[in-house]
RNA sequence: GCCGGGAUGGCAGAGUGGAUAACGCGCGGGCCUUGAGAGCCCGUGGACCUUCAGGUCCGCAUGGGUUCGAAUCCCAUUCCCGGCGCCA
């Protein structure tokens, strides 16, 4: 959410800002906010005469009856005062909610440095690691690969879920297991804190978190219940500190998240439809940060360079894009990806996102800071996360450049230890 | 799930229908001091109008209701504590 006295005091520095993003919508919302909000200045305005009269008329009936004296037709005064309170109220609230409801969809605003484009291919390459492999035999892909080594079952998902799901067997399962612990145990070494969320949240503090189309588009639903599976455990570690006020000497606060997440992807049908990239449900570790608006640029550069030292000891190739005005989500204010080459899809693919939300999800979830005990609150916070592993599309890498001819997969050396010493999957293993 | 008790500012904690939410701690500023502390004084939730001073409203878990007037009375919801029940 964005600050409305920014938007009251600066409006066309935010919309040239919005526009950036390509989406006309932005800037009709700009307008109706700055209009609105206008008029609910003037009637709260009105509204707060109004009170200020019938609380001096109300005053009166209690002296008046506390001396023993008639006060009918003060009491008659009011009471008209209060019909007319009541209609202009009813007026501020609805005022009141139609901004609300607008700011709730105005994007977040765009680093400078973020590059302006309209899609995918507006994105720019920052640099990339590693030699992409050549093979010299017909490489197979991480479905066959893993449905040959029995380590994945697609098809008996289909049948108990629904297409996007899998199951997971033998070094599979082991596979997945251990890059949650390597990811876990080389994030909390550098100093994140391990936080184990709950796979449910209510809506308030969802839509504190993410964007209002996340509802429809992403997240699943419990019939019946006020509550979400979470898309993934960025969500619960943000609203974690919903309206707090946290301490200057806890920031900046680093946490490790573990969890599956969950996705219903609409709007993806077509797209990556087979095995394991584009899955309802994955495991992940994220990274996440509260930290104060002065260091979260610095921060933003740290989570990328622990996610890329991740992806390195892995030894999976990838590169670096500084996601464009087009492509970025509607919450962060920059984004990089990582993309590890595929060699399957012949392509660079998205495994790891990091953004700088700066402080507009604090702002929408009333997360602020305060320079110590007893002092009043300095502002809200800034957070960013990261992916430290995703488990599905880092095994899809894992399968595709680490392949043999004989369809065996050698383990990366760093997993081998969290997976029983297993230096590579083949059919006994 | 049932019964009972509770929710007030950063913290502790009064107020049980009639203007300013008491006192304290903490925090900020000032006086004093070589400096710090102590002591003393002022300030310390949010919004809006005006901006020089200032003015007004809202705020006692959340949402409704009763009343001329609600932190205070009534209803619903959420969460916390205790007891019972159920249970991996």
């Amino acid at each position: 959410m964005l600050d409305i006295k920014l938007i009251r005091e600066n409006p066309e520095y935010v919309k040239n800002n919005l526009m950036k993003r390509g989406d006309p919508e932005n800037s009709k919302m700009l307008d109706t906010i700055v209009a609105v909000d206008r008029e609910w200045r003037h009637k709260l305005t009105k509204l707060n005469d109004l009170r200020h009269e019938r609380k001096m008329l109300t005053a009166e009936v209690g002296k008046l009856k506390k001396a023993g004296k008639d006060a009918s037709s003060k009491v008659e005064k009011a009471k008209a005062l209060d019909s007319e309170i009541t209609g202009i109220q009813a007026e501020v609230a609805s005022a009141e909610e139609k901004t609300g409801d607008y700011l709730m969809r105005l994007p977040n605003l765009l680093h400078d440095t973020v590059p302006v484009g309209n899609d995918e291919s507006g994105n720019v390459q920052v640099r990339s690691w590693g030699i992409i492999p050549k093979f010299d035999f017909a490489i197979k892909n991480h479905i066959d690969l893993g449905l040959n080594l029995d380590i994945i079952d697609i098809e008996r998902a289909g049948k108990v879920t629904g297409s996007r799901f899998f199951y997971l067997k033998r070094a599979g399962v082991l596979l997945d297991m251990a890059l949650m612990s390597f990811a876990l145990e080389e994030i909390t070494k550098k100093g994140y804190l391990p936080v184990e969320p709950p796979y449910l949240m209510r809506r308030e503090p969802y839509e504190g978190v993410t964007a209002l189309g996340d509802f429809e588009e992403v997240l699943y639903k419990i019939e019946s219940e006020d509550l979400y599976l979470i898309a993934t455990s960025e969500h619960p570690m943000a609203a974690m500190f919903m309206n707090e006020v946290l301490k200057e000497e806890e920031l900046p606060l680093k946490l490790a998240g573990i969890s599956a997440c969950f996705r219903k992807e609409a709007g993806a049908h077509g797209k990556d439809t087979r095995g394991m990239f584009r899955t309802h449900q994955f495991n992940k570790i994220e990274q996440f940060i509260f930290c104060k608006p002065e260091e979260s640029w610095q921060l933003h550069e740290e989570l990328l360079r622990n996610a890329e030292d991740l992806v390195q000891k892995l030894g999976l190739p990838y590169r670096v894009v500084n996601v464009c005005t087009g492509d970025i989500g509607t919450v962060a204010a920059k984004k990089y990806d990582i993309e590890v080459w595929m060699p399957a899809q012949n392509a660079y693919r998205e495994v790891v996102s990091c953004s700088n939300c700066t402080d507009y999800q604090a702002r929408r979830l009333g997360i602020r800071y305060r320079e110590k005990e007893g002092a009043p609150p300095k502002g809200f916070l800034h957070t960013l996360n990261s992916t430290a592993i995703a488990t599905g599309r880092t095994i899809v890498a894992i399968l595709e450049n680490f392949q043999q001819e004989d369809g065996t997969i050698v383990v990366p050396k760093v997993l081998r230890k969290y997976m029983q010493d297993i230096e590579k999957i083949n059919l006994e293993r």
